[in-house]
DNA sequence: ATTCAATTAGGACGAACGTCCTATAGCATT
DNA sequence: AATGCTATAGGACGTTCGTCCTAATTGAAT
């Protein structure tokens, strides 16, 4: 929080707060309060709510864009790139056992308000799923690189959402080595 | 709607709407005007919203016990009553698609709200963990019984995620197949 | 120094929220 | 008929919400 724009603290504050409050818990007041400014400056960066939940998603997925090419670019191959995604469970590990997935939860209760940003939140999953559908067919798995690449994000998702219910470490670090095991699998099963 | 005491009409509608809406976006407003009742009578029943929400979730452990005893008592082997498990992706499915699993929905919801009755929401997950500990230990995995329960519940948690998401049902179809396939894998590979 | 647009502060607004209070209606038992 | 408890209705309350408005401050260009 030390340089940056003014809106860049705000969006950044916002993203912190969705996550870990979510959306509709978190006010106006809320995010001022995070970025020490008045609600009327807030305003005059962000006209609506709405608003800067789109700046938040758009933030969210440069970022992931970001990091997803960061990993193609530390030179390993696809398999290691997939493994770099599921350890996502274990590097963000004690956020995911009190939030969840920011991806999930935030998909989630924006499809129970029947918000207009749900495709935009939805988003993030295409970014993620469309990136492991190339991992899969750089795998030689083009025929149902999407299949696998959805088994493996409905697994992760599922392992975030019961992390942050049970708070099992245990547990994660367990699904982890088994989604690890099936990616072996799928490679020594590919012609 | 037909009959039963008013206090059962408001769990009803309630469960409902927390569902469909989530708890906190659900008002009293909203619950009394779903039960036709005024306010002031709502609150002759309940003293608070959290009061309702532990009745909701109680309402739901005793319908959940209900299905999962009617399930064994249909008379069909562990197996099938897993695979009656893994169907409810199926026969809830468009529900599921448009709310999600009411089960992980409102233990996530709690967990970002620090809700103390997220405790009791989670043990409808403890359900449905014991309850298929239980299945598999009687098909003879006593050993990693609850491993494979935690597995099961996250697959099918991360199936209902992005099935919310992404509307797809046939990714839903796919999974529930794959499912079945590794629940029969799982007994191949019993002693 | 003056101007002017960009930025910030702070309060006003109506609506909706959870909560609480009181009055009335229904309906048994006397 | 009178009583008393249960159930229902409807409004009052203080707070918080998202939104909006206006005034002050800043800082660069002239």
């Amino acid at each position: 929080m030390s340089e940056g724009t003014t809106r860049d603290h705000i969006v950044e504050a916002a993203d912190a707060l969705f996550y870990r409050q979510g959306y509709e818990h978190t006010s106006f007041a809320d995010i001022a309060g995070a970025v020490r400014i008045s609600r009327g400056n807030f305003y005059y960066h962000f006209k609506s709510k709405d608003e800067i939940l789109d700046a938040v998603i758009g933030a969210r997925l440069s970022n992931t864009r970001r990091m997803l090419e960061q990993w193609e670019s530390e030179g390993a191959g696809p398999a290691d790139r997939i493994r770099s995604f599921i350890r996502i469970l274990i590097v963000n590990g004690p956020d995911i056992q009190r939030y969840g997935c920011p991806v999930g939860t935030l998909s989630t209760e924006l499809a129970k308000l029947n918000h207009a940003s749900h495709a935009e939140a939805n988003s993030l999953f295409t970014l993620f799923r469309t990136w492991l559908g190339r991992q899969f067919a750089e795998l030689g798995r083009a025929e149902d690189a999407d299949a696998l690449a959805m088994h493996l994000l409905a697994r992760s998702q599922g392992v975030a959402t019961l992390s942050s219910a049970f708070r099992d470490e245990a547990f994660v670090q367990h699904e982890v080595q088994q989604m690890c095991d099936w990616l072996d699998a799928c490679i020594d099963a590919t012609p």
